[in-house]
DNA sequence: TACTCGTGATAGTATTACTATCATTATGAA
DNA sequence: TTCATAATGATAGTAATACTATCACGAGTA
């Protein structure tokens, strides 16, 4: 049992939201509105009076709901590197690792509880994450946005893992397209088992655990792939 | 040179759009402007004035702009599922007939040029699944839309191809969901080639088109991990 | 003491996402 | 031809959204 913390840097936000209890609220009580309400239906008005504060508050610190989406997303992505650092540090066979890498992407590995993270609500934010996390860069403005380097997040992650993948298999030609590819599956298909069942044989249904299927799923998807 | 017709059911919408020029206006139109727009900053007022109308008029077909976002990408998935039944009914192999599924699927087919779509731009409607479709169920009201039998068009192609897949290896326990992957990865790889190149190796800058290249990274991807 | 910093309170604006009503025009059946 | 009906246009209105701006207040700091 530990306590980090994850620092975001300061591009994300006009305001350090880690740095006042109102900026600490404004996060986590987002999080369970946007659990509840879905992003579109989530606004700033609904968030101040759910923390008794006020919309002009909450614009000190972002400039607008995409904007706290996109903190929320590298957040929970610099918290997946993180868990990936101290969980694989001491492997040294790269399949090993990979493996390892895979199922915190699926949540689906064992350190994940052991870790206390203070006023982050890991679940709810890996919920909204799953729901909304594509909405960061799906849309007309993604050029721009990530211009301003706020996707640094999500791609070093990609990055990361495909150095493995590509010390596993160096003529694999494909190590970014992959690695990005089973990123995107790990929601998805956790969202389409709880959504559209027909979609996945993933299924709430079955004894194992969803984060525990759909890590089967990827892993033996990747290392037919790279091996 | 053939000219079709994709018929969309009733559930769709309120009033069919095939059967007047201004409805074939309102979602010809529409496509256009969720690309130049994207679909957060189109507006009903805003298509109306593109077709010279009024936004009453266009609500007597479509409840909102989300069921029309809906009836679009049902439309592209019936015109994907159109295309591979011409395409693959004489093949007989059933590992062909899915890498011509696959094609498809990709964009990357010969036969994809040949057909003469009345009234739909279909790079344009390409361009807008692309980048919009996975909106179409990344919203709070996934069930409930769900429940009117609304992703009929998306799950049916799954299940067609999944069909296939099953064929050539019926012992692969994922058929819908490696199909439903490699759906949803189509449309991210050539999204991330051109916003978020440092995702994927697939690129503007090499001499094979973009559809080419997903293709050939699905393709191996799937008989991989079937075979 | 004065100053500024973070926050709250309040107000205001343009736009969105509808809903409602009524007028006009086109179509086609009697 | 006439009458009825359906399709569309014109206009208005409403609640909510996504901001922006201004001023006031209290706590801590120099």
């Amino acid at each position: 049992m530990s306590a980090i913390s994850i620092v975001i840097e300061k591009k994300y936000y006009n305001k350090d939201p880690q740095s006042s209890d109102l900026g600490k609220n404004i996060v986590s009580t987002s999080i369970e509105l946007m659990n509840q309400l879905g992003f579109e239906l989530f606004t700033f008005k609904k968030l101040a009076s759910a923390i008794d504060s006020t919309e002009a508050s909450i614009y000190r610190y972002f400039d607008n709901k995409h904007k706290l989406l996109v903190y929320i997303t590298t957040w929970y992505w610099a918290w997946v590197e993180y868990m990936i650092d101290v969980s694989t540090h001491h492997i040294k066979a790269s399949d090993e690792k990979l493996k390892e890498m895979i199922k915190i992407i699926c949540h689906a590995s064992e350190h994940i509880s052991d870790i206390d993270m203070p006023g982050m609500q890991l679940s709810l934010l890996r919920k909204v994450v799953v729901s909304e996390a594509d909405k960061t860069y799906l849309t007309k403005q993604v050029d721009e946005i990530n211009n301003l380097g706020l996707f640094k997040g999500f791609k070093g992650l990609c990055h990361k893992v495909a150095l493995v993948v590509n010390d596993i298999n160096p003529a694999y030609p494909y190590p970014h397209a992959l690695v990005s590819t089973i990123l995107e599956a790990s929601h998805q298909q956790a969202f389409f088992a709880q959504h559209l069942p027909s979609l996945t044989e993933i299924s709430m249904k079955k004894k194992e655990s969803l984060e525990r299927q759909v890590y089967t799923f990827i892993e033996e998807f990747v290392f037919k792939l790279i091996r």
